[in-house]
DNA sequence: AGTTGACACTTTAGGTCTAAACTATGGCGA
DNA sequence: TCGCCATAGTTTAGACCTAAAGTGTCAACT
């Protein structure tokens, strides 16, 4: 979100330049996930789903910060290509990985984290902590 | 974009952190921005006119980080609603708010960005110019 | 003048997301 | 048992965005 030239306070400048930077990497991680044939939401999806099997839809929806309606048409996309499966359980359904799913996610995630997180080496560990306890003060001051 | 629960370093976490600031935000802004009648691209659009009008279309849709065609849709929506106008010159459009756009902008601008930067009180002065630093220095970095 | 190329904008198809309406389904009290 | 309600998931309409193809226009060269 742009800026009027105006108001150029410190909140302001750290906004924008936080949605920059959130923006581009985006971007970056499309192209980067194109290589699994993965769109980034269907990467979270099944990095989420891998590292603690079997949530129920809304559990997913809560996680992933998005809601259940979302959730519900990603899961038809990555059902449709064989990487995951819904099972019934009571009302609600428990998503797991198929075989084929384990076996992306196992090489896709801990290769994409990796390309994440160096896009980070620009700051030194010091700083990245610091930038760390910074957005844990934020995001939890908003709830 | 979720975790593993495998690789727990300080860059991944941040950037988990950053992703959840952002996309709180920008919804908590979008319901903020509905008493003016406004998606968050819109404003976006309203604010950078404001600032420095008459941009052509290629200025604006790389100051606002989007693609031409998309600011193209949206000028369509914005000059329906009589809040900006295209003039023609020479084989580009320069862009300017019309007498209702100033009007909405001149109020809604300074009143949202009041908004934006409330969200950061959490953090002391000190603290906002440090993460101002760290976002800058991260941003750069990414061309 | 006619051709070519570059650039600015527009259109289109498709993916992502939301809010809100809709459809089960299981449990509970009368 | 019947009806009600809360919960879980699905569907739909619509906004936003992108990539890529399409259109138009200016200018420069022949």
């Amino acid at each position: 979100m742009p800026r009027s030239h105006t108001l150029q306070s410190a909140p302001l400048l750290a906004w924008l330049r936080m949605v920059r930077v959130v923006s581009r990497t985006q971007r970056a991680a499309t192209d980067h996930l194109r290589q699994f044939d993965l769109t980034p939401a269907q990467f979270d999806v099944l990095a989420q789903v891998g590292a603690t099997p079997g949530p129920s839809q809304q559990e997913l929806a809560d996680r992933l910060l998005v809601t259940q309606g979302n959730v519900c048409q990603l899961l038809d996309g990555l059902e449709k290509k064989k990487l995951v499966e819904r099972r019934r359980e009571g009302r609600s359904n428990r998503i797991f990985l198929t075989t084929d799913g384990q076996a992306l996610a196992s090489q896709a995630v801990p290769e994409h984290e990796t390309w994440q997180a160096e896009r980070m080496t620009a700051l030194e560990e010091e700083e990245q902590r610091e930038l760390l306890r910074l957005l844990r003060k934020l995001d939890r001051s908003q709830q």
